[in-house]
RNA sequence: GGCCCCAUCGUCUAGAGGCCUAGGACAUCGGAUUUUCAGUCCGAGUACAGGGGUUCGAAUCCCCUUGGGGUCACCA
């Protein structure tokens, strides 16, 4: 009978969702869904911000995103709760107690002035530093007299010097410490609240974890929460240490704090640039306020959950030697800690990007025509300007977009197609004046087209095409004489997708119109 | 610096002694298709950090070196 698989994902009300704690968190929920068990969300507000709700709502937010629900949790309870560090106090304490009558943790009365003094000149004589456990010599009554005194003291666990701590981590395989070599961890504070090292451990062994995945970066701590563990007489959890990730270009752990450093990347400078261009006109700030390391720039600008969740998925785990897009059960259905790669991995904006692309294009027109619809709404919104869309005219754009849409976001660089009747397009400049200035042929030409277009019947694609390949037929000229022009005049641009189409899709009116304010532009 | 971890194409990875003259994907570069761009199709280049072992045989096991990283708080 093996008991039932309890992981869980323990963030800190920080404000915002790291991508890559959202993978840790991806993998705990996937190991937790693999076997059918519990995935439980806790939050590590030992630090007592003052807003905590605030800063908790873009996490829930990001899990609720991707999909990743919690059976347990800070908003939903459970038989383990309260799942606020914050309110777990009276179980650290008794642990503290459990731990101080079975001598496994003293008090120490040494100040932090006195520790630091010790461990300066411990690094002064090259030595390896570990608590001088003055405070171990002091007799139950000459503690219980400093203790009323009023001096402060904190909670140190003894740790067993004689020995080795030895983990059998799920993903990195025997690693050990020498005890000798480690000082005791403090386990309370001198002002009565407790280390994270401490509570995690508290809080793991009563919610009854069986899987603690985490960072890397972790590992170390691990020492120190194993030797915890045993002297609480808890079944030690399995450890799983997954590879942190890292930035593009560096092989340093991907962090906020290196922001400006991250902007140098060129691959990320691409969505910074993004941001710019798409938040602002959405009312979503910029790249200021959302970056490529949160959760939700990827949300605000439309990726789709099951290419994030395939990137993230990818990223320090694989399913065999050739498969590259998988969906969340198939993930589920094969995640195994096993298959979890040592090596730190570097977040590739470019891979993301081809996996949302993927899944993009997998997506029903229903549904693409949704999500582009809620940017144009939005964009309406900010604007204060309501031009109804329609839907049909709509999912025949998107169709005509094809690949060229890749996030929902991407449908704001057509305007073109949105403007109200009579309104002005706005020119690409230098394609302007390569095809109409300087091809100084093709205002003539376009004229010319102009008559044939406007009565062309029925007004379709392959119609117009027919009709402008006569045209260039009939004028000895070079297809690409025209086409150019034509597509410029008609959308501003010098690239987008099929011409005919376009023309088909934009209607006769518009074309017309726009054809003649393009003329009368050339002068 | 101590301790710990890691090491296959530029990047993500496959590889658990012979299936590897190392496979896939992204990116890159060609070529084809096309009115442009995106895409699609075809093709190319690019990797086992180095050195010692073990073995008939090593990307795979062991050791050393080198390199990279993490962590060393009354932070989380």
């Amino acid at each position: 009978m093996t008991v039932p698989v309890r992981t869980r994902f323990a963030p800190s009300p920080t404000g915002y969702m790291h991508i890559g704690g959202m993978r840790t968190a991806l993998f705990c929920w996937l190991w937790a869904r693999h076997n059918a068990g519990t995935f439980i969300l806790r939050i590590d507000d030992t630090d007592q911000q003052r807003h905590v709700e605030e800063a908790l709502e873009p996490i829930f937010r990001a899990f609720r995103w991707l999909g990743l629900n919690w059976d347990e949790g800070p908003d939903i309870g459970g038989p383990f709760g309260p799942y606020y560090q914050s309110q777990r106090s009276h179980l650290y304490k008794d642990a503290v107690e459990k731990l101080l009558a079975a001598g496994f943790a003293y008090r120490d009365f040494d100040t932090p002035e006195q520790i630091a003094a010790d461990r300066q000149a411990a690094e002064a004589a090259k030595q390896n530093y570990v608590t001088i456990r003055r405070s171990l010599e002091l007799s139950p009554q000459q503690q219980a007299d400093l203790t009323g005194q009023g001096k402060p003291s904190v909670v140190r666990l003894l740790v067993p010097r004689d020995k080795k701590v030895a983990v059998d981590d799920a993903v990195r395989g025997h690693v050990e410490w020498d005890c000798a070599l480690m000082p005791d961890p403090v386990l309370m504070r001198s002002d009565g609240s407790f280390l994270y090292n401490f509570a995690t451990v508290v809080d793991d062994a009563q919610m009854q974890i069986t899987h603690i995945i985490r960072a890397e970066e972790h590992l170390t701590n691990t020492a120190v929460q194993a030797l915890l563990h045993d002297a609480l007489g808890n079944p030690r959890p399995v450890f799983a240490h997954i590879p942190f990730i890292t930035a593009p270009g560096s092989n340093k752990k991907l962090s906020k704090r290196d922001l400006q450093k991250l902007k140098n990347s060129p691959a990320l400078k691409k969505m910074f640039d993004r941001a710019d261009e798409i938040l602002p006109q959405l009312g979503w700030g910029d790249s200021s306020t959302l970056n490529p390391v949160m959760v939700e720039y990827y949300e605000r600008l439309g990726y789709l959950p099951a290419g994030i969740l395939n990137a993230l998925s990818r990223l320090g785990w694989s399913l065999d030697d050739k498969t590259e897009h998988l969906s969340l059960d198939t993930v589920i259905q094969n995640f195994t800690l096993d298959r979890i790669v040592k090596a730190p991995a570097g977040f590739d904006p470019e891979k993301l990007q081809s996996y949302q692309a993927y899944w993009m294009n997998q997506l029903p027109l229903e549904e693409k025509i949704a999500g582009c619809d809620k940017y144009l709404q939005r964009r309406q919104e900010v604007a204060v300007t309501n031009t109804p869309i329609d839907r049909q005219y709509l999912g025949r754009l998107i169709t005509m977009l094809g690949e060229r849409l890749r996030v929902f976001s991407d449908i704001l660089d057509y305007p073109e197609f949105f403007l109200p009747a009579g309104a002005a397009l706005t020119y690409d400049e230098k394609a302007f004046q390569q095809r109409l200035v300087t091809a100084t042929e093709a205002p003539g030409l376009l004229k010319k087209v102009a008559e044939l277009i406007t009565v062309a019947e029925p007004f379709d694609a392959p119609t117009l095409d027919k009709t402008v390949h006569d045209f260039v037929v009939a004028e000895g000229i070079k297809i690409g004489q025209i086409v150019h022009a034509l597509r410029i005049a008609v959308t501003g641009k010098a690239v987008g997708a099929g011409l005919f189409e376009t023309l088909a899709l934009l209607g006769r009116e518009t074309c017309v119109e726009r054809i003649n304010a393009t003329l009368a532009r050339c002068g």
